[in-house]
DNA sequence: CAGTGGTCTAGACCACCAT
DNA sequence: TGGTGGTCTAGACCACTGG
């Protein structure tokens, strides 16, 4: 059968990625089209002259980009791109100013040790009776240009000096991580829109009511207690979070 | 070995996904620590009594979950949870609000035909050569408050009349899925923190300069031509995002 | 070199779907 | 009932890692 010409067996590309990609070319030329039926998995091994199982493995990367989905017992089909999804992917906002090519520097404005008033006893070590805390005032900055604002609390159980780790990456999972003896190993965090207060407005150099991103992020450790907590203020006319969706290019 | 008691191979529950769940618990107990080595694969498979490959399934959904890493020619070890990153994700903002159990209505204030001016024509169309777009606007309301307000502009190749399936529905995909002839693949969402202006206020019965979320969202054909184009301010007192991340529990 | 994970095979049985 | 995808096996060879 032709087809087989199509795919190299002795390459030292996995057969299971050339034929995945073989059909992602199909789709995206449109010769397959949504809803449409791929051969069944023993027609295209037997068309390809591989195994079963390699088939299985190609398609499951299919499934995975979202371009096909599987019904058993009825066969594979061609997905339609699903574009409804708001998927904000950030690996913490600072990133994506650096890649704009832009000296990020963060500056420890504050950090000292706090007892927990009620509020903060509340979101954090509640559970952990602790009532001392860790507490820095951050400062994130691009070219002289201040842009971020960030507090954070988090449970104070080591007593370490501040490190110049931290001054590098004063991420609250990295100060949890260098100051408690907790595993870090879930977070949330919480997205708003809200306009600068008079501090905020002040450090970052904006007017009072100018448009921010406002974000909250809580730490968990194993037990689901939370270690840590901090509050980021992004100037709204510095940031924006882009997000693509659908049939992305990976070749 | 005894071992093999925790694994059992006449359940109806695939063996690969019982042998993961099992590495899963060991590890959220602090059992397997972070840097940890796995057993080899072959080892877990002789201790289980079952196949590798078996073995190998299982292990991939734990890397897939983030919870392990594989490392070719030395062994699977256990990952230490990433924090950093920010995924906000959701299908359509107003998915977040039916599942708070409010009814969610669409009205569609204007549906109209519209020729391109210069700036639209820059965003949509140029290289399709159409000047002719169909122009939205919408209101998005629950419990008979106002919570959003957008504009979309899609091409307009499809003569077909306004259906009831997109007042149910009315997002951007699926206005052009259903006006246009191109299949849409891919979408670019970009999130800003803004304020409302004049007329957002007045629609959405929040004051000027109220913080808002403004989303530009276009969406792409095979051949990666824009097709369609919309805006849309959310209330910033009534939406928040909400991500979460590390090891989160799916039992 | 021995040991690890990565790929692949040629079968097998099953659950599910349509007819 | 026949055909589909889902699971599983018991091998095999490879590329990579470390001593």
């Amino acid at each position: 059968m032709q087809e087989e010409a199509l795919i190299d067996k002795n390459s030292v590309i996995p057969i299971y990625y050339q034929l995945a990609k073989l059909f992602e070319k199909q789709i995206r030329r449109g010769e397959l089209k949504p809803g449409e039926a791929l051969p069944t998995e023993m027609e295209i091994a037997s068309l390809f002259g591989i195994s079963r199982m390699t088939v299985r493995r190609a398609i499951s990367e299919l499934v995975a980009a979202g371009m096909v989905y599987t019904q058993q017992g009825k066969g594979t089909f061609v997905a339609r791109p699903k574009l409804d999804n708001i998927v904000f992917e950030l690996n913490n906002f600072n990133e994506e100013i650096k890649k704009r090519g832009l000296k990020l520097q963060s500056t420890i404005l504050e950090a000292r040790i706090v007892k927990a008033d009620e509020q903060l006893k509340a979101r954090l070590g509640a559970e952990l009776g602790s009532s001392r805390f860790l507490f820095f005032r951050i400062v994130i900055a691009a070219d002289g240009e201040r842009l971020a604002y960030e507090t954070k609390y988090i449970i104070y159980t080591k007593q370490k000096p501040i490190l110049e780790s931290e001054l590098k990456d004063p991420s609250l999972s990295n100060l949890v991580a260098a100051h408690s003896d907790c595993l870090p190993v879930s977070s949330q965090k919480v997205l708003q829109a809200s306009v600068a207060n008079e501090e905020e407005a002040l450090i970052l150099g904006i007017s009072p009511n100018a448009p921010v991103f406002l974000i909250e992020q809580t730490i968990y450790d194993l037990e689901k207690r939370p270690i840590g907590w901090g509050k980021s203020i992004y100037r709204g006319d510095r940031y924006k979070l882009t997000s693509y969706d659908g049939w992305y290019a990976n070749d």
